[in-house]
Formats: structure tokens, C-alpha cells, sequence
RNA sequence: CGCGGGGUGGAGCAGCUCGGUAGCUCGUCGGGCUCAUAACCCGAAGGCCGCAGGUUCAAAUCCUGCCCCCGCAACCA
């Protein structure tokens, strides 16, 4: 590709590969990649980049757990990742790894610069140190005095760290955003920045630990590693050879036209990062945008729910094109959505398989069947329903256009549908079966067919960006070959489809679903392969957390007692936790318990109870708790396990 | 008074920034067509736009108060 005069930036935010990732960071991934290819048919120089954070405590604990070098564990999960990109075909153009040298060598850069010029400066951070649970904590974390976690006493420390001055940008942070009104989208992100963050105040910000190993050591001060984020903010401009011999890619990109957030981390995006691009003397990306969640049905993702869903298994049975436009179709872009198997099926089946793929189907069988497959020339308009489906067509390429610039992929699948749609309206309304028994309406049926070829066309160059297959087959069936026909621009004239083109009957697009089976299947997926049991999802959900197999001297080291509540009460300021006393027969021990949602402190009072008696203590809320009492639960409802009145307090239970 | 999102015909959503016919997809009921993947097309029923006030000639849309739901955070030992 040459150079053009027209650049577009946009990036994910990185990874974190301490686990596989599901179908949130796939729903991301594949927005930022229908962008890209957007801005590539627009003929711009597009640089698409992705990649992992891979440093932190949180995965040298995570490998040491596996026995194996932190390195060595991204090295495998960030394999998988790429697997999964390659599948959903994303293409990006770049992928970072936070443990590249090219992003280590110029994070060093960076942090020493900000040493240098006086906006990082070591200080020490005045706090408490538990030695048992080896934790830090802030003065204002203390449960009266002690230890949050553990109770026991705690030890005056200071721990050094380095610090980033925030608050010395502030003003010209708030400058940038009103001369950039759409820096950040949706708008209303703004105000909750401005309003909670920055008004308030911006606190210095903590930019290195030296509680853990795995990261770039700060420069000239090896104790201390660079935390998340420097190192992973600057992702960004690394991957452009910021900092490196050749800052090429960054001469030619630079400012980023969009980073694509999650709505959780909206605020370093648009707060710490440009702060550390004005300390540094870069221009600031044009935008942030926090899109919104897919959510499952029962609300946030867990195994427990049985609601977790992996996106190469919807892949796997539908086809990428279904998953690519479920994700880009289904949620308004900016808003959270939910992803529900019905949904799922259903959208495929409405939109795909009966609207587009039944109009391709139809549309073939008649040019294949009214005059031996091939297309008959355009001339215009020529039936009293001809000029109406043209305008529907030029109308949804503005459409989309303008969806596109603010990246409303709904909005622009749905200008999309709106031109299927009223072509098999078109079909209806000319009925070309009845003029094609008739000699004299020969050219009223041409014209019908081309229209509708002419209309398919146009549909699948505009869908590009988001199916990354299907266009290509409506091509190969429509008999056009890729190039000057499949271009974008060649959408700005209705009719310049080329001539002496012939249709090739092919399979089904998108073959029809069965939905009650689908469902199923995807329920059954999600729930880990065990067989739902129909209207007792409570069922599935308890065998899917089942556990692996134990000794009996694994059990034996539990020590359960009958126990009996003598009083009850809230805990204040929590609303899940009831504080129990329990008489155990030899004792009187007070225990914490999480039922405050399912029962009434007064209807617990008498009742007998199994306690696991030699359970660490801890303290929950401020209250300490001895033990904790069993009970079953199944999704939303919970009953304690209860033992008959006869049987004494202090009974041990095996 | 921790932060945020939301309450619109049976389901899921749009509309709210810039007040003035409540729109879309699915479902239901009735009809049509036969080119097609039991698909497609037309029509109908169905809404006190969470509640109560206020501003206005006019409010789903602006203002105030309240109720309810859902995420996040802090407590599920």
C-alpha cells in the first residue's frame, strides 16, 4: 500500500493473559477490527493494534502456583490469544507485548525522562504492614487499628515508592477536553471524570511497587519495577518505535485517532495517559471511547451460573460471520448488552438466514431461471418500483457512513437490513414470476433483476467491515468478480455493476436454524457440556461447580458441629452478612455468615445449624468470625442445612 | 447521602442532547404470494412511555421528589 495522505490509529486496550479470554474481550476486539477494515475500504492508512500487559503481581503468582517462569506462562495464554484473533479474523497490524525489549527499552526511557524533568520523584508511603498476611495498608484501611484482614496488630512502615505529580496538569487536562468536546465518548463518561476525579483533586499517583519481581525495573533502582501504568499506558506509542531508533510508525500515526476501552477503564485512559503524554510532549489521541459490557443473562460472567460462553464454540457451529454480527449487531456500541442463547440464535435466523441469505437465494434462482443466469444490463429505471429500491440503496450508504464516523455498528448493520429488507419488499411489489409469463414485460423483469442483483451488491460491499466472509461468497454467487466492482466507491453510482455477469447457484449463505435446538445446545455449551435439564437450570448449575475427587482424610480434616443460634443480627454497613452467636454445647462462638439476603435475623433464632468449627477465624466487616455455618444454594435461592432439635449442640457431624 | 446504568404494548430495544404524529425486531391474530432457506409480503390487535408533582399552548422528551431493578466497590469463610 502506498502512502497515503490519510492515516487512522486505533487501538484495544492490551490484555491481561493470566487467564483465557471470553467473549467480552472478543466483543471489543471485533469492534476495533470492524473499524479498521472500515477505515481501509475508505482508502485510509489504517494501523490497528492489539497486544497483552503481561507483568504484575498478579501473574508471577499465577506462574509460580503452575511451577512455571512468568514468561514461560504468558508465553502460552498469549499463544491462545492470538489463536483466538486469528479465528475471529482480526487484523491488526501490530501486536504488543509489554515483555518485548522494543516496549521495555523505551519504557525505561520514559520513566527516566519523567525522573529527570522532576515529574516522577521518590517518596515514601506512610502505612501499616501486616506481617502474617505480608499486606500493605493505608492508615484509613485499618479496622481500629489492627490488621483489616487478620485482626492481629500491625507495624508502622514506609515502603518507597515512586511518585507521578497529577495535579500539576490538571488545569491543562481540562483545557483539552473543552477545546475536544468528543475526546471522550459517550459524552457522559466526561462529566463522571471531571466530577469525581479531577475536581476533587488528582492525587499523586504511585507508579512503581517493590512488593513483587515480575516487570521492567525502574531505571538506575533495580528494587523497584515500573507499575501498570507506565508500562501499560505507553503501549500505545511504543508499538510505533517511540523512543527507538526508527520512530517511523510514529511520525506517521501519531496522535492515535481512537483507543477503544472497556468502560471500566475509561478513567486511565483519559486522565493518567494524557497526563503522561503532556508531561512528555506528545499530542493527546483524538478520542477515547468507553464502550459498555456484554453482560450474560444473569449477570456477570461465572462457571457457577453455568453462564460462560466461549466464543470458538459459537465459531465452531455458526460460522464467524454469525458471531461477528451478533456482537456488532445486537448492543448499541455504546451501551451494555446481554448476551442470551435465544438472542443469539434468533438474530442469526431473523437477520442472516431469512432477510439476507433467503434474498441472495431468491434473487439467484430467478436470474438463474427468467434468463439462464445472466444479469441483464442496467438501464435505469424502468418499473414504477424501480427508483424507490435505488433510493433505499444510496440512502443506506449515508447511513452507514455516518454510523460508521461515530461507531454505531448497530446503527449501520441496521441501514444495512433496512436495504434487505426493502428488497424483498421490491420482490413482492414487482412479483417477477408474473412477468415473466408475459413476452411483452421483458424488459420490466431485466430490469427487476438487475435491480435486485444491483441491491445485493451494494449491501454486501457496506457489510465488509463486519462479516469477514459472507460478502465474498454473495460475490462468488452473484457472479462478480473482487476489484473495481467491490470497491467502495463504486457504491456512490446505483447501476455500475459490471456487464455480462452470470449468477452461480451456491449453498445457502446462512443455513436456517433450528432455535429450540440451538438453544439448547449453546445452553448445554455453557454450562459445561452436562445436559440441561429443561425449567431446573438450579440443577445444571450445581453439577457444573463440582469439584475434583477428595480422600477421606481430606474430609476428615473438617470439623463440623451442631450448633445452635442463640441471637442474630445485621452487620452494619454490609447488607449481605447476618452476625450469628452459636451455642456449640462446650462454647459460645460468634460467627459471620452471608444470608442477610435470605433470612430474617428473628427466623433464625432456635434453629440447630452445622458449624465448621475449626475454620480460621477472620473478620468480616469489622466483625470477627469463628467458623461459618453450611448451607445449600442453587442460583438465587439459598436454605441453611438444618439438623433436627433432638440432636444435643456440640454433636459432631460426618 | 460510595460510583454508575436503567424502568417505553407479551419479550428485547430505539426515541430523551435540539419538547409537538410513540418507532424497530420478535411474538400473537388475520390475509397474500409462490421466485426462495416452512422463507418472503400486507394488515390488525396490544402502550396511563415506573410513580407523584412542576414548567409549558404542548412533556416519553425539561425541572423536583419518590419507588423499583441491574452492574461496580466495600462485607458472601
Amino acid at each position: 500500500m502506498t502512502t497515503t495522505s490519510k492515516q487512522f490509529y486505533i487501538s484495544t486496550p492490551i490484555y491481561y493473559p493470566s487467564d483465557k479470554l471470553h467473549i467480552g474481550h472478543a466483543y471489543t476486539t471485533v469492534a476495533g477490527d470492524a473499524m479498521a477494515r472500515y477505515k481501509r475500504l475508505r482508502g485510509f492508512d489504517v494501523h490497528y493494534l492489539t497486544g497483552t500487559d503481561e507483568h504484575g503481581q498478579k501473574i508471577e503468582r499465577k506462574a509460580a502456583e503452575k511451577g512455571v517462569t512468568p514468561q514461560q506462562f504468558v508465553d502460552e495464554i498469549v499463544g491462545g490469544i492470538k489463536e483466538l484473533w486469528r479465528k475471529l479474523d482480526i487484523s491488526y497490524d501490530d501486536f504488543i507485548r509489554t515483555t518485548e525489549p522494543r516496549h521495555k527499552v523505551a519504557v525505561e526511557k520514559i520513566f527516566a525522562r519523567l525522573v529527570e524533568q522532576g515529574d516522577i520523584y521518590l517518596d515514601q508511603y506512610e502505612g501499616w504492614y501486616c506481617t502474617p498476611c505480608e499486606s500493605f495498608f493505608l492508615e484509613r484501611q485499618l479496622e481500629n487499628g489492627n490488621c483489616p484482614d487478620c485482626n492481629r496488630a500491625v507495624e508502622r512502615v514506609k515502603e518507597e515508592s515512586y511518585f507521578f505529580r497529577m495535579s500539576k496538569y490538571a488545569d491543562r487536562l481540562l483545557a483539552y477536553y473543552e477545546a475536544n468536546q468528543d475526546f471522550i465518548q459517550p459524552e457522559s463518561r466526561k462529566n463522571e471524570m471531571i466530577n469525581n476525579f479531577i475536581k476533587p483533586g488528582l492525587e499523586d499517583l504511585a507508579v512503581s511497587r517493590t512488593t513483587f519481581d515480575w516487570g521492567i525495573k525502574v531505571p538506575n533502582d533495580p528494587k523497584h519495577v515500573v507499575y501498570v501504568w507506565i508500562d501499560a499506558l505507553s503501549n500505545y506509542i511504543t508499538a510505533l518505535g517511540y523512543g527507538s531508533e526508527d520512530e517511523s510508525k510514529f511520525e506517521q500515526f501519531w496522535p492515535a485517532d481512537v483507543h477503544l476501552v472497556g468502560k471500566e477503564i475509561i478513567r486511565f485512559h483519559t486522565i493518567y495517559w494524557p497526563i503522561m503524554l503532556m508531561a512528555l510532549d506528545i499530542p493527546l489521541p483524538r478520542k477515547v471511547f468507553g464502550h459498555g459490557w456484554l453482560l450474560m443473562k444473569d449477570g456477570k460472567m461465572s462457571k457457577s451460573k453455568g453462564n460462560v460462553v466461549d466464543p470458538v464454540m459459537l465459531i465452531e457451529r455458526y460460522g464467524l460471520d454469525a458471531l461477528r454480527y451478533y456482537l456488532l449487531r445486537e448492543v448499541p456500541f455504546g451501551a451494555d448488552g446481554t448476551f442470551t442463547p435465544e438472542g443469539f440464535v434468533e438474530r442469526i435466523n431473523f437477520d442472516l438466514a431469512n432477510d439476507l441469505g433467503n434474498l441472495l437465494n431468491r434473487t439467484i434462482a430467478m436470474v438463474d431461471k427468467y434468463v439462464d443466469g445472466k444479469v441483464p444490463a442496467y438501464v435505469g429505471n424502468v418499473t414504477e418500483f424501480d427508483a424507490e429500491l435505488q433510493t433505499v440503496a444510496n440512502e443506506a450508504l449515508v447511513e452507514v457512513e455516518q454510523a460508521m464516523e461515530n461507531m454505531e455498528f448497530s446503527v449501520a448493520l441496521t441501514a444495512i437490513w433496512k436495504l434487505v429488507s426493502a428488497a424483498n419488499k421490491y420482490i413482492d411489489k414487482s412479483a417477477p414470476w408474473a412477468l415473466a409469463k408475459d413476452v411483452e414485460k421483458a424488459k420490466e423483469l431485466d430490469s427487476v433483476l438487475v435491480h435486485l442483483v444491483e441491491s445485493l451488491r451494494f449491501a454486501s460491499v457496506m457489510l465488509q467491515p463486519f462479516l469477514t466472509r459472507a460478502p465474498k461468497l454473495v460475490w462468488q454467487q452473484l457472479g462478480i468478480s473482487e476489484g473495481v466492482a467491490t470497491d467502495w466507491e463504486s457504491l456512490r453510482t446505483f447501476g455500475s455493476l459490471p456487464v455480462d455477469i452470470q449468477v452461480v447457484k451456491g449453498d445457502p449463505l446462512f443455513p436456517r436454524l433450528e432455535i429450540p435446538v440451538e438453544t439448547a445446545y449453546i445452553v448445554e455449551q455453557m454450562t459445561g457440556g452436562v445436559a440441561p435439564v429443561v425449567e431446573n437450570q438450579a440443577i445444571t448449575e450445581v453439577i457444573a461447580d463440582a469439584k475434583e475427587e477428595i480422600g477421606i482424610e481430606d474430609f476428615a480434616k473438617v470439623e463440623l458441629r451442631v450448633a445452635q443460634v442463640i441471637s442474630a443480627e445485621p452487620v452494619p454497613k454490609a447488607d449481605k452478612l447476618l452476625k450469628l452467636q452459636l451455642d456449640l454445647g462446650f462454647e459460645q462462638r460468634q460467627v459471620v455468615s452471608g444470608i442477610a439476603k435470605h433470612y430474617a435475623p428473628a427466623e433464625l433464632v432456635g434453629k440447630k445449624v452445622i458449624c465448621v468449627v475449626n475454620l480460621k477465624p477472620v473478620k468480616l466487616r469489622g466483625e470477627l468470625s469463628q467458623g461459618m455455618i453450611l448451607a445449600a444454594s442453587a442460583g438465587e435461592t439459598l436454605t441453611l442445612a438444618t439438623v433436627p432439635d433432638a440432636m444435643p449442640n456440640g454433636a459432631i457431624v460426618k
